[in-house]
DNA sequence: GTTCTTGTTGGTCATCTGTGTCCCACGTCC
DNA sequence: GGACGTGGGACACAGATGACCAACAAGAAC
């Protein structure tokens, strides 16, 4: 158990040595050649008194804190943040660094979001990983250049910093194809209608793979309203009214197709036997607990998360050059998660 | 900006002075003497070499590292972990503290735990503040003693650390009485199965309040269930069963509130016309999202974050002493949320 | 047998970036 | 001319790291 008051001195006392060699030993650095005598010396020395290095004193001489930074958008109003810094947490751990988490609001000024990055750099981390709540086009306080950085779950206004982001194409794409795949032809899509990438991206996705298909993707229904459980029920409300009413209906996310599940409901549709229904986010609370569960599609922020950690870490150690990477996102894929919300349509 | 590369030294020659004076200067001593000139060429050298303090360098000499761990059981599970890093976030940004987050699992080997409090003593944390995912009884690690450090939404098993946790026999009241104001005399509660202070605690406040109210409290229906969706189905059919049907129900959390309403709905009653419905938790995505919304009582982790921040400062700066809150945990109302889902019997 | 070389084992000292105590130089005033 | 006030610098220290140096014994050269 590191006891905050011994130091290296106090060992080297207890073990009859110098500070030096026990810096050696306890480091096991290569070039020393100390006899395996004194290096047990030292090492039960240091056992018995409970010695744990002082992270603050290396790092002020080693010119490395072993610590990230994480500034993240809204912690606390999407379970998405939390994935992210599960992911970064197990990478960061996993190769010996420590997470500094600051918190920001995605409406934070470009000040006061420098302020929370200068936090950081004062405390001298290596590195920084700056995770949003949703993809997006981000404007980035310019300080954050002048450590190795790492762009989470966005992409940079300006371009030129290594970032990840979900696919957005793919995700729709394999949505789109299980309502297909179940023999669907009369498939719908309620959209958000933020303009954000991924509202364009799951559109166009939703298009052509109905197109190549060979169904008139141009013609397919689309409802947008705001990407909310009560949006979700507006746009499926309308969009179960049409003649040629849908059986297949593909949600942006899992609040929307909460909407429709309710819809269908108030319009006495069952699910899935009358309509089938695609989500997209994975948001378990809700994805899993509607009933019948909810087929939908994971964005990968546990992977963004631990993506981002491996990479920077790796710039930190010299073994990449992130500016080789800043040139194109890095895509990860976002699989389907089936539960029980699609089934064939009625012949 | 800060400047990694600027240290003291460099602001010294620039404005032509020793480092003392400048770190006097930056520092505000009460007891430096120095000219108004040379504060002003100080400061303004500082400004001009976008200087930045070192807090490796401060902290080392202080033995004051102005960090915070924080070590918060299954970060990405709940919403609830992102609420108490909200809550510590924002109050230690106010104190100028920093945080380091680390990741555990309630599950995780007391062994495991302990290295993950090492690795925060490690960096010289000032204090820490542990988290649980939701309120119990918890074994801490012993090397947690070595700083100051506060327990938040559990207490410990030996007793004698600081604790803050949720009131939930308010919380249960105040569910229960909203009920009963209501004019409610059939009421029912859906329990959890687990053995925690919450499941104890609710269903004494439960059966107190209907007897305070006339009603005979030990005799109400209560029906237990894993704390899931699918629990609070099958609990809310056995319970809604019943000859005496109760026509308002009270149910453990948010998640069995939500199962309590397709069991409602499959039953044909509807809420709250025939039957109303209170929750616990407060979970956003949940309880505003169930039509109609859930009224529930919310847990107060931000607030219990940000009490445990702020007075884990306190005892850093010493100027409160934990051992004397150590006695009894501090207990933070949960409020009543009210949504849509009561309303009066029936005549 | 004495000095020199060489390998082994560890220690010395500067360094990282600041902080804070103590001390010094210089004027002034009675 | 000694006490005192003013403005600022020297220096030790916080806890480590690492390049370089030193002591010593064994063997080699003379």
């Amino acid at each position: 158990m590191t006891n905050k008051n011994i130091g290296i001195k106090d060992v080297a006392v207890a073990a009859g040595v110098s500070v030096t060699t026990v810096s050696h030993v306890l480091n096991e650095v290569s070039y020393a050649r100390i006899s395996p005598e004194t290096r047990d010396k030292v090492k039960s020395a240091a056992e018995q008194l409970g010695y744990g290095p002082n992270r603050l004193a290396q790092a002020l001489r080693t010119q490395r804190t072993g610590m990230l930074g994480l500034v993240s958008e809204d912690i606390a109003t999407t379970p998405h943040a939390g994935r992210i810094i599960l992911g970064a947490d197990e990478a960061a751990k996993a190769r010996g660094y420590g997470l500094m988490i600051i918190n920001t609001s995605g409406s934070a000024s470009l000040e006061s979001r420098r302020a929370d990055v200068d936090a950081l750099l004062e405390r001298r981390v290596d590195g920084i990983l700056y995770a949003t709540m949703y993809h997006r086009n981000v404007e980035l306080p310019a300080n954050l250049g002048s450590v190795p950085s790492v762009l989470v779950d966005s992409v940079a206004k300006g371009g030129n910093i290594t970032a990840v982001i979900p696919d957005e194409d793919g995700g729709a794409r394999a949505a789109v194809g299980a309502l297909l795949e179940a023999g669907h032809t009369r498939v719908g899509f309620i959209n958000n209608t933020d303009d954000v990438p991924a509202t364009r991206e799951r559109l166009q996705a939703f298009r052509t793979m109905l197109t190549e298909a060979g169904l008139d993707g141009d013609a397919a229904p689309v409802e947008s309203e705001v990407s909310e459980v009560h949006g979700g029920y507006e746009a499926a409300r309308r969009i179960l009214a049409r003649e040629d009413r849908p059986t297949g209906l593909f949600c942006y996310n899992d609040r929307m197709a909460m909407g429709a599940y309710r819809a269908a409901a108030e319009l006495g549709l069952s699910i899935p036997g009358d309509l089938s229904v695609v989500g997209f986010d994975d948001q378990e609370l809700i994805a899993a607990n509607l009933h019948p569960g909810l087929t939908t599609v994971a964005l990968p922020h546990y992977e963004m998360g631990a993506w981002a950690t491996e990479h920077l870490i790796d710039a930190v150690e010299g073994k990449t050059d992130l500016t080789l990477m800043a040139l194109h996102p890095t895509i990860l894929g976002c699989p389907l998660v089936r539960r029980d919300s699609i089934a064939a349509p009625r012949p």
